[in-house]
This record gives C-alpha cells, sequence and structure tokens, in this order.
RNA sequence: GAGGACGUAGGCGAAUGGUCAAGCCGCCAACCUUUCAAGUUGGAAAUUGCGGGUUCAAAUCCCGUCGUCCUUACCA
C-alpha cells in the first residue's frame, strides 16, 4: 500500500516554524516511501479562518518548495459528510444527543477549562446520555441539541505511536466528545477522521500537543469500524524560555514569510528545520533535500521538544544562531550555478539586476558573486554590503570611513594619486596590481593594508570584504579610477 | 486536579550496560594579515536534573523525587 500523508494546517494565520517543519517531516517521509504529500485547508472554525492564512501558508510551502501532490482539500467543503457520518453514529447508538444548553465561552476560556477539569466530574453523568430513542427524537423536533460520541464505560483506547510507542489512555479519562454543534456544526476530531478516511491516509504525523485528539479519534474510528492509520506525534519547538512558541508572543520570528523576506534559502532553512527533533545520528549537519530524504525515518524522530534559539534583543540573534549559520553555509559554498538563481531575484527587486548578467557579463557576474558570497549571511547582503558591484549609486558606512580613512589624513591625496597610477596599468589584474600597489606604497611609505583599506571604502562603502585586489579586478579599472577619484566621501 | 510526555554544556544533539560522554552552532584565543561577523588551528564549557538501588561496570535498567512541556472546550 502507498503511504499517503497530509499536512493539514488551519488557517488562523500564517505558516509558523512548527508547522512547517510538520510540513516538512511529512514531505520528506512520503518522498522516503513513495507516497503521497496532501494539503489539507482544515478551516471548519469559520469565524477564526481566513483567505489571507491561507494565501500566507501557501505562500511559505510554496517558499519551501515542499509541493503537495493531488488536489488541495478544503475542510468546510466537506462539513455536510461529516454531517452525514455523525447522524449514522446517531442512528446506530453509538451516539446521542445533549439537549443540554451551550454556555458560551466567556473571559479566559483555557482557565474556564482547567477549572472545569480540576472538578474531575464523572465524565459519563450526563442526563441525556441514556435517554431512550422516542423521547429523544422527540425532544429533537423542538430544541436544539449536540451529538456527542458514546464512549464505553469501561476500558482503553490504544494506540501505537510511530514515535513515541505504546498510548493507552482510561476512557474514564475521555468525555464523550461532541461531534457536532448544537448549530449542526461539525467539530474538529469528527472532520479529522472522516477526512483522512477519505483521503485514504496511512500516516498522521502531527505535533505532539495532539496525542490526546489521537486517543478521541481512535474512538471515532472504532465507533466507524475503521482501522485508525498510524501515528506519529512530533516533539515540540519551544521558544528559548522553554515555553509555547506563539504568534501573539514572538511574532515574526516564528513566521515562513520573514525568512523568505530576510534573504534565506529555502534549502538551508529546511536542512536547519530537519535537524529540529530530527537526527540521522551522525555527524552530518549538511543535507541536501535528496540526502534528507533518503535519510528520514520516523524511529529517529527525537521524543523531547527542542528549544528554537534567539534573542529579540540583540540584532545578530534575531532567529537561531544556527540557522543564520547554515544559510551563511550554503551561499558561501553551493555551486554558484544553485546559487545564481537565488541572487537573481534579489538583485533584480533591488534594481540592481542587468539581462547582460545573463548573457555578456555571465562570466563577470559568477566570479562576482563567488568573490562577495564569503562574508554573506543572507541573500539581502547581495544587495546591501554588495550594492557597489553592481551599481555607482551605494552607501558610505560611517565607521567604515572613521575607520579606515580616519587614521591617515595622506590618503585624501593618496587615493587619488592611486588612481592616475592604476589608469595606466595595462593588465588589470590581481597579480599585475599587487606590484603596482606595493610599488605606490612604498614610494610614499606607508603599510599596504592602509591603502587598501582606505580604498576599500572607497571603493565598496564598506570597512570589510573580500581581498581588496580581487575587488579591484572585478570591478574593472574604469570605476576604480572613478572611485577613487571621487571626492564625494571626503565631503561626507 | 487528572492524564500523558520529556530532562546529556547557553542552543541543536551523538553514545549495542563497557576506554578520557561524539559532532555542529555560539563563546574565547592564536594564526593568516589587506580588513572581517570569512578561513585555519586550538581552547573553555557537562558531578548526563537530583537521590537511591541493581551490576564488576549505569547517560543507558529499576524506584523515588524535582523541574519543564502538552492535553483538558459545542476551538483547531
Amino acid at each position: 500500500m502507498t503511504t499517503r500523508v497530509r499536512f493539514a494546517p488551519s488557517p488562523t494565520g500564517y505558516l509558523h516554524i512548527g508547522s512547517a517543519r510538520t510540513a516538512l517531516f511529512n514531505y520528506l517521509y512520503a518522498k522516503n516511501t513513495g507516497g503521497k504529500f496532501l494539503l489539507r485547508i482544515e478551516d471548519t472554525d469559520l469565524a477564526r479562518s481566513t483567505d489571507e492564512s491561507t494565501r500566507s501558508i501557501l505562500d511559505g510551502l510554496k517558499w519551501l518548495e515542499l509541493e503537495h501532490d493531488e488536489e488541495i482539500v478544503f475542510q468546510s467543503n466537506n462539513a455536510p459528510k461529516h454531517r452525514e457520518i455523525a447522524l449514522k453514529l446517531l442512528t446506530e447508538g453509538k451516539a446521542y444527543r445533549d439537549f443540554t444548553p451551550k454556555v458560551e465561552a466567556t473571559g479566559d476560556v483555557k482557565a474556564a477549562i482547567q477549572e472545569k477539569a480540576r472538578q474531575n466530574l464523572n465524565l459519563r453523568e450526563n442526563p441525556f446520555r441514556d435517554l431512550s430513542t422516542e423521547e429523544s427524537t422527540k425532544r429533537a423536533e423542538t430544541e436544539p441539541f449536540a451529538i456527542r460520541l458514546k464512549v464505553a464505560e469501561h476500558g482503553k483506547s490504544v494506540f501505537e505511536d510511530a514515535v513515541y510507542g505504546l498510548q493507552e489512555r482510561e476512557y474514564s479519562e475521555t468525555e464523550d466528545l461532541v461531534l457536532l454543534r448544537s448549530d449542526g456544526h461539525p467539530l474538529y476530531n469528527l472532520a479529522v477522521v472522516c477526512d483522512d478516511i477519505e483521503m485514504n491516509i496511512t500516516h498522521v504525523i502531527r505535533g505532539q500537543d495532539h496525542i490526546t485528539n489521537a486517543h478521541k479519534q481512535v474512538l471515532i474510528y472504532e465507533a466507524l469500524g475503521k482501522t485508525p492509520p498510524i501515528f506519529a506525534h512530533l516533539p515540540l519547538i519551544l521558544a528559548p524560555n522553554k515555553g509555547k512558541l506563539s504568534k501573539r508572543k514572538h511574532g515574526e520570528v516564528v513566521s515562513m514569510t520573514t525568512y523568505r523576506d530576510a534573504g534565506f534559502l529555502a534549502p538551508a532553512f529546511k536542512n536547519f528545520l530537519a535537524l529540529l527533533g530530527w537526527s540521522p545520528k551522525t555527524e552530518q549537519e549538511i543535507f541536501s533535500m535528496q540526502e534528507l530524504t533518503a535519510l528520514f525515518k520516523l524511529e529517529d524522530i527525537h521524543r523531547s521538544n527542542a528549544v528554537f534559539n534567539f534573542d529579540a534583543n540583540d540584532e545578530r540573534r534575531w532567529t537561531d544562531d544556527k540557522a543564520i549559520w547554515m544559510n551563511a553555509e550554503y551561499i558561501r559554498t553551493m555551486p554558484i550555478e544553485d546559487l545564481l538563481p537565488f541572487v537573481k531575484p534579489e538583485l533584480k527587486a533591488a534594481k540592481l539586476w542587468r539581462d547582460e548578467y545573463e548573457d555578456d557579463d555571465k562570466t563577470w557576474l559568477e566570479n562576482t558573486i563567488d568573490l562577495i558570497r564569503q562574508r554573506f549571511f543572507t541573500l539581502k547582503d547581495f544587495s546591501n554590503q554588495g550594492r557597489a558591484f553592481f551599481s555607482e549609486d551605494f552607501d558610505f558606512d560611517k565607521s567604515a570611513i572613521e575607520k579606515n580613512l580616519g587614521k591617515e589624513p595622506n590618503l585624501k591625496i593618496w587615493l587619488p594619486e592611486l588612481a592616475e597610477v592604476l589608469e595606466t596599468v595595462e593588465d588589470f589584474t590581481h597579480d599585475n596590481l599587487q606590484e603596482v600597489v606595493k610599488t605606490f606604497c612604498e614610494s610614499k611609505g606607508t603599510k599596504l593594508g592602509v591603502l587598501l583599506n582606505g580604498a576599500r571604502v572607497l571603493l565598496t562603502g564598506q570597512g570589510v570584504g573580500p581581498s581588496m585586489l580581487a575587488v579591484m579586478e572585478t570591478l574593472g579599472k574604469d570605476k576604480c579610477v572613478l572611485r577613487l577619484k571621487s571626492q564625494v566621501v571626503w565631503n561626507l
């Protein structure tokens, strides 16, 4: 039987890091087993679901290149079927009508639930549980009712979790869960089970916060006479304080689109994500999607939660160190031809792209990218720090001016002089330039570094960067001369 | 309250009951020197939550304890 897994987000916000990881694990498992990766939007909570969220989630998945097979299923479209199934369970006597009036939630819902749970009531003590069919049917004509699953008094729900092992729960711990609201609206657990059955889902891979739901769902499968899929619950991704990672508290740092917009490479981010809660148990850290797909096994998923480390007060640590490192590692080590498709849109967006980069200047572009990428962390760096390589319109870093130009007043004279010298150089290449600049320095009685770092500011606007002679070669004679002669920076 | 899960350096995480408890990020230092948030090399950092027990031998098995997290709904 082919594996069929699904990623089933509820569209109540953007795609966050935990969901993204769930999607990735589902995807990897599907591909590893040669199965299908399906997508289902769980929009049964009409009040909270929005189209914008759906779009945002789809955007996130698209960015991560986690393409789903088959058509997207919108759960709300299946509500009539869900209702039908609830009614069927009712007629079979596996569910019952509950005429207890609905209590509207007010204030702190969580606290109220906990308070109620604290009372430790007998969960089978519903006055309508054993109402006769006749009376129930009669009351139904005039009164609204919810449909609850009739959970047996004795026994336990059992399932073997692929990650957490054997899970057992006494029926007495599980209430007669509501299948259908009194307004006829199907609830989550019913909808999930019905859809998973209809979609022929073989493995349910989702967050560990669903373990208790799994027990409820097992109960529904049993009532329906169906075999439950294999469950694989994933450890959670926690905030630095080991608390819940939430959109409300932590904001953008948990959103996938943030990483896309910040210049992360999807392959790098997936690599990082894959190692959060799963390990191939080797020393390797960098994995292509092909490798991840080949290596991914449910049994290598961890049981302990992982912390996603970041510091909102530290600009350089705005997200997890390792994620940033991973991205930089990809940028500086990827084959250039693989990196180029990521750089192009970035340059385009910054209006730094020229069509010649794809024909006449292709080699120049490749060499330049290769040169400057060594110190870059995100794709944004190509258009920010690297701007001077693609445009005459670039800014000068203030601290770079102070540090590199400030300590030698003669640079104001020397650099334009150097420009004069460079103008006469025939073969404008690294080795040749080295000789020329060296000789120039000796004649001025200054160190090579002082001059080159001064030139760095005028030529790139930056205080740091790749080898200056290589930068000169890549910029070419004309630009070097022009920029070294320019008085702009001295007037700042 | 109840049920469930999990505790190995700051974070990610290895370790058939068996050498000095891998590796990566981060941190520190040295080197390189033409700078650096790059590279290379090295270093610090863990009484494996704590306490017992079993064993020749425990991160690993058992018991207890503490801590953290998840769940509890006519939300998903």
